[in-house]
DNA sequence: CGACAGTACATGCACACGCATCTAATGTCT
DNA sequence: AGACATTAGATGCGTGTGCATGTACTGTCG
């Protein structure tokens, strides 16, 4: 089907639809690379450090966080609703990971700190995590 | 700290950790791009359709997959594993939108069809989707 | 033909998630 | 100060997911 052989509406919504196929092929892209990812982060980090992805991401955010960091900072920072992070936390301490400390000026709030181990199991696992990310990433 | 001051392997691991600081700052961008776009399609296929993102990434393969589509295919399409993709086409049936048949050469097998209303379904909420993107992508 | 490995899908199970809601503390307004 | 809205984080609940396994069928080899 030809450009110059349509009416002018069909041209319109010709060329739109190649937009649109362009943002769809886009998208696709984007879910197979995160799943990639995603996906051998999980698996890699799970076998070797026993912890999962999202667990790394918030020792890491912890790791360089300048030992101050709210609860709901980690929130922001790793792409969770707020009660996943909770329990997320809630795990990390049951492992001995990270601590909670109550925040003394706002006591509805609480700090996260991590722990020698949980410094440690971040190091050890940042080795595996860039790996990965080497390997899946490109 | 400068390059010119440091020994060799310093210099190095300085580089290999720009490269790697590279790396990371890609997959949180990736992360964040992929939960954007995710998160925003979940709710408004939801609010306005009553399906999934994932749902609506099956609607749509079998709706462009010239009309014979194993459930295996889906599973390749879409980025679940196999029992979640089994789940997926057991909650489209149940509400209408495709119909299981058994394939005759091969017993163990299954074709997955959609059905008038899934089409219609998956030509309303395909409006939805690409507005979606072209909201949030880019 | 009969045993046995392999394949396609279903299902029991444990678990992480989001939503809604709860609790406790803080801030605001009169 | 007292009432009410707001905020930080925890938790009950329903649901979707992956892993391991089950079930039915196919293919192969002796």
């Amino acid at each position: 089907m030809r450009l110059h052989l349509m009416p002018v509406h069909a041209k319109l919504a010709a060329v739109s639809d190649v937009a649109e196929q362009g943002l769809v092929q886009e998208w696709h892209e984007l879910l197979a690379r995160y799943s990639a990812v995603f996906t051998t982060l999980e698996c890699r980090l799970q076998e070797r450090h026993g912890i999962g992805a999202n667990e790394f991401e918030a020792l890491e955010r912890l790791a360089t966080c300048d030992f101050k960091c709210r609860s709901a900072d980690l929130t922001g920072a790793i792409h969770l609703s707020q009660s996943a992070t909770s329990r997320l936390v809630a795990r990390l301490e049951k492992e001995g990971l990270v601590e909670r400390a109550l925040c003394e000026v706002d006591r509805r709030g609480i700090f996260v700190t991590l722990t020698d181990a949980g410094r440690e199991k971040y190091l050890a696992a940042k080795r595996t995590h860039r790996e990965v990310l080497s390997e899946t990433l490109r």
